[in-house]
DNA sequence: GTTGTTGCAAATTGTTTGCACTGGT
DNA sequence: ACCAGTGCAAACAATTTGCAACAAC
């Protein structure tokens, strides 16, 4: 249970509203609604920070021990290119994944030190993106990747121990 | 040889130097300058771009043929920790290494569709981070890794086939 | 002569894939 | 009944590690 924000995010519409409207969009694809999916997004519904894999799969054996791990890859695909689950990448090659929520998108900031992502205010690089397309003709994702650094807590307690050292992290 | 920039880094100071400077240190510390240690430096003065593991690991081969892939990966371990190599992380969770050039510390971007990074303004963050620090008291480190998004070429061809489809990459 | 580093091979970790079978529609 | 999706095991990729031999000091 790794990478949590420090606040949690405002609460997803009911998880099983998410799975309703997911059964109907993947019916009207001509794919299927399954317990490993249904399984996923009750997972992610539980715990609405930002998980990496390995949380993932944690989470759904909870829900449903019979959930096989290269399910667990494959649903995130399948709920990824639905659009109802998003994915960011974090510094070290972990990826985490969250519901889509209410909030719609919005850059996050991971600590170096602790692992921990937060969420950040949606327009926070809305200059920057603006400076890049003039200057560089580069258009930004700002929440793509996660902006690194440090968070509040290891700043204060810097060059100490991490705070909660939650993440498999060097420090670089 | 992936992942180069558009436009080429200001030449790095003579690598001889470089050498010089890193066989110096790394002996005041007790530690050592070897054969596989000068390839990695030589090889990354040769390639002034953004080089991933196995852009590296290639170059050395061209350099020094006896080297071998894992000393590449402890040799770059060393280098960073000495400062004279740095390391930004990209999307996909690769991660791309550079001699610490001369520019000093800056921002990267990476294109999502052709993998290309490309260098930004040293100042770009600024304003962002002054803003996270006073909101989130979350102290942001610029150059750690890769802002993403599309680059001026791909955006152009959007979204036919990706303009010298360098890097091994999904669009999200 | 010490001992930090290397080459190599084996171990580890994380993710993907082929395939027979199951289960959603 | 069809076939998308699953469980499983095996394949694969990327990185790390243990260790005897080597070479920098």
């Amino acid at each position: 249970m790794d990478i949590h924000p420090g606040a949690a995010h405002p609460t997803v519409a009911d998880t099983g509203e998410v799975i309703a409207w997911v059964a109907k969009e993947l019916r009207s694809r001509g794919e299927r609604m399954t317990g490993p999916r249904t399984a996923v997004l009750t997972a992610l519904g539980e715990h609405p920070g930002h998980l990496t894999v390995e949380d993932v799969v944690e989470a759904v054996a909870a829900v449903d021990s019979s959930v096989h791990r290269s399910s667990v890859y494959r649903a995130l695909e399948a709920l990824c290119e639905l659009g109802v689950v998003q994915h960011i990448h974090l510094s070290h090659g972990t990826t985490a994944y969250h519901l889509s929520s209410i909030r719609g998108p919005h850059p996050h900031a991971q600590c170096v030190r602790c692992g921990v992502v937060q969420d950040l205010p949606a327009d926070l690089l809305d200059d920057v993106a603006a400076r890049l397309v003039a200057d560089q003709r580069f258009t930004l994702d700002a929440t793509h990747v996660a902006l690194s650094g440090l968070c509040a807590a290891c700043a204060e307690n810097w060059p100490s121990s991490p705070e909660t050292p939650i993440i498999a992290n060097h420090v670089h």
